[in-house]
DNA sequence: TGATACTTGACTGCGGCGCTCGGGATTTAT
DNA sequence: ATAAATCCCGAGCGCCGCAGTCAAGTATCA
C-alpha cells in the first residue's frame, strides 16, 4: 500500500506555496530548491495543478504561481486528485464488475470500496492550513481507536 | 495511491477460507480456482500468512489450510500486515527524519503519518466476518462525512 | 534585448511487482 | 509400497509504469 511521489510532491509544493506565498507569485525554482524536488518534474506537477484550478500562474520575469483560493479552501484530497490517477484500490471498481472474479462481485468488493471512500473522506477533511500548522489534534483525529482482536467493538456513530 | 495484489489476494483468500472452511483443511487448489489466483503465487502468500500465525497448515494428501482463529478474531489489518511491506506513506517515516527534506521534518510529515495511522485504524476494525457479510453499515462507517471546501468544520470528538 | 519564468510534449532508465519454475518433503489413499 | 495430493522453499525473470530528463517554445519584465 503505497503513495507515489507525484501526490506527495504536490502536497509538499502546495504547502510550500501556502507558506511562502501571499504577496505575489512564487517561482518554481524557489519551491524546487526548498523542497528538494527536480524543477522539471515540478513543472509537470504544476501543469496539472493549474488545469485543476488550484493555482494561478504568471509568466515572464517575476512570474510564478500562487494559490487560486484561500488556504482553508483547498484540501489535500483535491490536490492529490489533481495530480494522481484516482484513488482506486482495485480494478473491479473501474467499470462495474469487470475486474471481479468471474461473474459476481468478489468477496472483498465492498471492503475495497469502503477503504477508498474512507481515505478520500479523510483527505477531504484536511486543508492546507491544517497541514501547515501540523495540528496533530486536527489531523490525527483519534476518533477511530484501533481495536484489538477479541475486544468488544464500540458501535459506530 | 495504490493497493498491490499481494494484500488484495491475501484478503480474498482468507475470506474464501473463512467461507469454505470449518470442517477440515481447504487445499490451495480450491481457493486458487474459486478466486482465480495463480496457485504458485498463492503458495507464496500463504507462507507468509502461516508464519504470521493466521493460518494452520496440514501437509500431505487431504492437507490444506485453515484459519488459526475465529473469523471474528482476524482483522484485515493483520492479514495485510502479514503479506505486505508495512503501510508507509513516505520514506521519512522509516528511520526518524532520514528521508525528510534536509534537516527538519518536511511540512507534510505529520500528514502522512496521520494518514497511515488512519488507514491502519480502519483496517483494524474490519474482521473477516465483516468482509464475508459485506455489511455495508459496518464497513462503510459513514461517521466521516466528506467536507466540502468552505464548509464549517465539525470539531473532532 | 536579454534574462527569467512558465508551457508543452516526447523520451527513457530501471526497480520492483507479479508471477513462473523446479525441486523437495510429508502425509494419505489404495 | 507406491502413487497421488498437498504443502514448502528459493531462485529467477518479463515487463510496465513511476520518476525524472531533455529540448524547444512562449510570455513578461527590467
Amino acid at each position: 500500500m503505497e503513495l507515489n511521489t507525484k501526490g506527495r510532491y504536490a502536497v509538499m509544493a502546495m504547502a510550500d506555496l501556502a507558506k511562502h506565498g501571499g504577496h505575489g507569485s512564487v517561482p518554481l525554482t524557489a519551491i524546487a530548491e526548498r523542497q528538494q524536488i527536480s524543477l522539471a518534474y515540478l513543472e509537470q506537477i504544476f501543469q496539472r495543478l493549474r488545469r485543476a484550478g488550484l493555482v494561478d500562474s504568471a509568466r515572464g520575469r517575476s512570474g510564478g504561481y500562487q494559490l487560486a483560493r484561500g488556504i482553508d479552501e483547498i484540501t489535500v484530497a483535491e490536490i492529490m486528485q489533481a495530480v494522481d490517477e484516482p484513488v482506486e484500490m482495485t480494478r473491479c471498481m473501474l467499470d462495474g464488475l469487470a475486474g471481479c472474479v468471474g461473474s459476481a462481485k468478489c468477496l472483498t468488493h465492498d471492503l475495497w470500496r469502503a477503504l477508498g471512500d474512507h481515505i478520500r473522506a479523510f483527505l477531504s477533511r484536511v486543508t492546507l492550513r491544517d497541514v501547515l500548522q501540523g495540528e496533530p489534534g486536527r489531523i490525527a483525529m483519534p476518533m477511530l481507536a484501533a481495536r484489538e482482536p477479541g475486544t468488544v467493538e464500540v458501535a459506530a456513530e
